[in-house]
DNA sequence: CATGAATGAGCATTCATTCAT
DNA sequence: TATGAATGAATGCTCATTCAT
């Protein structure tokens, strides 16, 4: 039933769950079995990317050039986002919104990670030491901005490469 | 009737056309028959913002240094962004979306200028070739996702500051 | 757009707000514009019906003989219950809905002028001391769901006599 | 199976089947296979909660005094109803509801019994002789919205011992 | 011209009921 | 026989837009 998470990767948040459900090919109350309101659909499937990508930065603290690790996660988190509008709305949303423990857990696992993934870039003196790990939610908000505005993957890709030199020492 | 933007610039494009109304200190049928419909408000407002840009962007022309004058622009067009919640979700909105004219024109002329200005300042080495007046829109949008996602301003200007330098040659 | 209350009065509480909306005749936008949901019109149905309570128990309160007038206002309140199947069943309801301050301002100026006369009616000697002003809501909520079960009139009328009978000194 | 009527006593008659299925501890296609809808579900729990009454009535029937054994059996009457919310309400049910064979059997037993009862109180001269065996489900149907109104046990109990005196000759 | 009442399509959510396993 | 996943009609509510006054 995870399926779903095409329709909104590919729709946005905004898609009704009626359109959820008939992209899923079921009906609309078999989508409220799974998940008790949109909300929770949408936590569980951001949760589900962010997993991801706590996965990857882990990954990354294993290769050796701690700057080309970071530039590869990066490239990576937007690629993950590209392909899911939904995960990107939700990563630009305005920071009041109240998040569910689901999300806040990786986010705070996702935000440990990086936290070291930067140590190491900034020990080696590739990245500027003014970067914190506390920019890089902001940065992807950036990210998932320029993804949206952008009419072809070239463009945001080209951004995504400023974004990183901007952050190199 | 135009002080309704500060509805939108505060509310976002969400804002019910009647909440515009009452702040505005209007009837709902008045601000139809300024505006056609929503979407044309917003064009209308969209536009004026973008006005202000070409302005600024004209009087960043006469400016000596020219990475200064660009460096300015994007910091002022950022501030303009980060007060008006309506204009910087715009900024964002997928490409996919048909523009009103009167946006298109404003679009193009801001267009125009930011070229110019951006071949002054690789003209004098400070910025870097391979970013073209093309990569703006996704520039500000990518400062739009940073500043919708920020809980306080020093999160997104610091990341407007690193994207500029990562314009530099 | 009060003239809705028929359709209340008539088809209780559970009738669907698209329901209420047709048999006024009107759109359902429009119910929506006079009461914020569907808890305020019931709330503004009953506060109405109690309203036209207390006055009719300010009225009864001039009457010479007290338990006359104690009575006609039982009679009385059992009509209006009669009427409007919607007050009978928030009569019945159980109590620990939390109630609107509308309804629950006409229940206590109920509640006081009921008693009053209930204190006339016990100095008279015609109604048994142990009845009290707190005992009126089970009173009437009996009373409602006589009603409520009646296929005809003259049914529940007989046990309101009943009741009342059972009240005298 | 006939444990869940527990649950419909416990949370009245609009308690979800699926919240019938969990407290009874099996599954929900389990409760459509003992019966074909809610309705029939409902039908067979209060077609038993009237069983019982007729039961008693019976019993009640070889007491010495018929005066003490109706006033018993109206307490006991309202102490069922009092303790099944669901059975509660069905009493107070609009009377236009087609009855299953099932409740109308036992309705219809109650009364017969019912009626026995009664006229044997009205022979010693306890009942009043104008209440009349049509008048019990009225009766039974004020008590159960006298219940359900109430916020403590003694409130209704009250109004019981009132409607009883009201039924003296 | 301005007003705001009226409209109704659209969306999230609930729940009785069915049926494949 | 028991299960519970699937279904979709029904319902409360929102909001862009129209139009009579």
């Amino acid at each position: 039933m995870e399926a779903a998470r095409a329709a909104f990767a590919q729709g946005g948040a905004d898609l009704p769950m009626e359109e959820i459900a008939r992209r899923a090919g079921v009906g609309i109350g078999t989508v409220y079995r799974h998940f008790p309101n949109k909300e929770a659909l949408l936590d569980a499937l951001v949760a589900d990317q962010l997993a991801i990508l706590v996965e990857r930065t882990r990954a990354a603290l294993a290769k050796d050039d701690a700057w080309e690790a970071f530039r590869d996660l990066v490239r990576e988190g937007a690629s993950v986002q590209a392909e899911d509008l939904a995960f990107c709305e939700v990563a630009m949303a305005r920071k009041a919104v109240t998040e569910s423990e689901l999300v806040a857990e990786q986010r705070e696992a996702l935000h440990d990670e990086t936290g070291k993934l930067l140590e190491r870039a900034k020990a080696t003196g590739a990245m500027r030491d003014d970067f914190t790990v506390d920019d890089v939610p902001t940065l992807f908000a950036g990210i998932a901005g320029a993804i949206r505005s952008s009419a072809s993957d070239d463009a945001w890709r080209r951004q995504v490469e400023f974004m990183l030199d901007g952050l190199r020492a």
